[in-house]
DNA sequence: CGGTTGTTTGAACTGATTCAATCTGTGTGG
DNA sequence: CCACACAGATTGAATCAGTTCAAACAACCG
């Protein structure tokens, strides 16, 4: 099932708190993966305790994109750190649809659950991520307050994010969504060059996943905002020429990202 | 705001573990109030920890419905108990509707975040509830891992919640959507009477509220249940006659409340 | 080149919203 | 006991947003 996209190439160094020597930065080829160590450190964590939980996320895995990595119903006793690209939880409904119902960026996780979770994990570009043993984890958590502090930091920051998911879905209008959820991507991503010009990493079907909508309206959408002057397309290239009226039109303000 | 609905009534008593003997239980005079202490003790407590943890939920307030318990963007310094009556947490959207982004049924809590919360708080039904401080419930989490698990327990809960609620407005038609909110509602709060009997404590508006419609609709939806002989209804007392096939439309699967 | 994946468009259809009016039950005060 | 107010439920008609189905087109890749 999950076939052979394993790699193991993940050698923690267990070193001392040299800033740019860190556990993944060396074997990595990709160019902007992000470094678990640095991000625990960027948290606040001193290196002992960063360094603990850097061995304990040994398995480097690359993830394809449009196939599943986790299906819904299996076993999570793992926790899934995403060096770079991004990752979606799905959920099917019975008819043949499904829901997108988060999304992880590079430098957030996905936390274990106990037993089977009811969503299903895939990829929507190709990714880089850590696995490492919940049962592990758990061991440090326990001695450790800094770390529990910050999965709880974790899981209400996505709390707060679903919420406003189910506002967008419920309340918001087809063009309202997804300019929500394009403002949303260029500042969870980070991902707006110099002039404005965001990567948009969603397929149209996609979009219509995390929205709630079909591809076929998504589109109407995305020509609709080209068409007012919002947005100008490239294929997947979104060059947003005034990004206070797209705010605007998707009701986005950016608090609730934390 | 929150002007004379508070009594301070809730004179924890720091006792040994004689059942029925609860802080909660004396002064109350609502009949199926939740016990907080015996919650705790319910969830594998010891008595020592369940009754410091009683004696930080101090304050006991009666809530009114129909107006704002807590405002979007008031500080949220605070955890909530509910001991009886159901919560609702909402988020205002710009042109005046609002989405209900998460229920809480009694022997459930509200916890503090950090900050102000972007979204309010307010009673579906008159609702006692237990307040205590944030910053004494962490001193004292801070000591006992089993208070850390619980909060972590109930918070990947209410995640798994959302995803199902974000799957249901985003994918399942109207009638599906108030069927799955029936079959949980049923769920959650126990509160199926002998024969099938749901006293549904929603108005249409409040179910047009969580499940992204309008209540014109939502009472179309349920006037369509009752012509299909799913449900026969007295006011807000709902008579459900086949559960089966309401889980069915309502695509109702309850392992995502475990 | 052929296969695959994603985007675009049209036409018909359906489900949901909006606005407005009516009806019902409940409680309150005279 | 009635009059009144109020919240909630119900219904109709017009309109609109979004879906569905089907087909064509573009881009990419081995």
């Amino acid at each position: 099932m999950l076939a052979n996209n394993q790699t193991k190439g993940n050698t923690a160094s267990v070193a001392n708190c040299t800033p740019g020597q860190t556990a993944e930065g060396r074997g990595a080829p990709t160019a902007h993966s992000t470094s678990f160590r640095d991000t625990l450190i960027a948290e606040g964590f001193d290196c002992g305790i960063a360094d603990r939980l850097a061995a304990v996320f040994e398995r480097s895995i690359v993830v394809q994109p449009r196939r599943a990595f986790r299906e819904p119903g299996s076993p999570r006793d793992e926790a899934i750190f995403v060096r770079s690209g991004l990752l979606a939880k799905y959920k099917p409904d019975c008819s043949g649809g499904r829901q997108i119902v988060a999304l992880r960026y590079p430098g957030e996780a996905i936390l274990p659950s106990e037993g089977p979770a009811k969503y299903g994990i895939e990829a929507i570009v190709r990714s880089e991520v850590l696995v490492g043993s919940a049962e592990q984890l758990r061991g440090i958590a326990n001695s450790h307050a800094a770390v529990i502090h910050l999965a709880r930091k974790s899981l209400t920051r996505h709390i707060s994010i679903g919420y406003e998911w189910l506002l967008r879905t419920g309340r918001l209008d087809a063009i309202a969504r997804v300019a929500h959820l394009l403002c949303e991507t260029a500042e969870r991503s980070g991902s707006i060059c110099s002039r404005g010009i965001l990567l948009n990493p969603f397929t149209q079907q996609q979009v219509a996943d995390i929205t709630g909508q079909t591809s076929v309206n998504v589109n109407r959408v995305f020509s609709d905002l080209q068409k007012e002057g919002l947005i100008r397309r490239n294929g997947r290239e979104i060059h947003v020429d005034d990004w206070d009226e797209l705010r605007r039109r998707g009701q986005f303000e950016p608090a609730y990202l934390r």
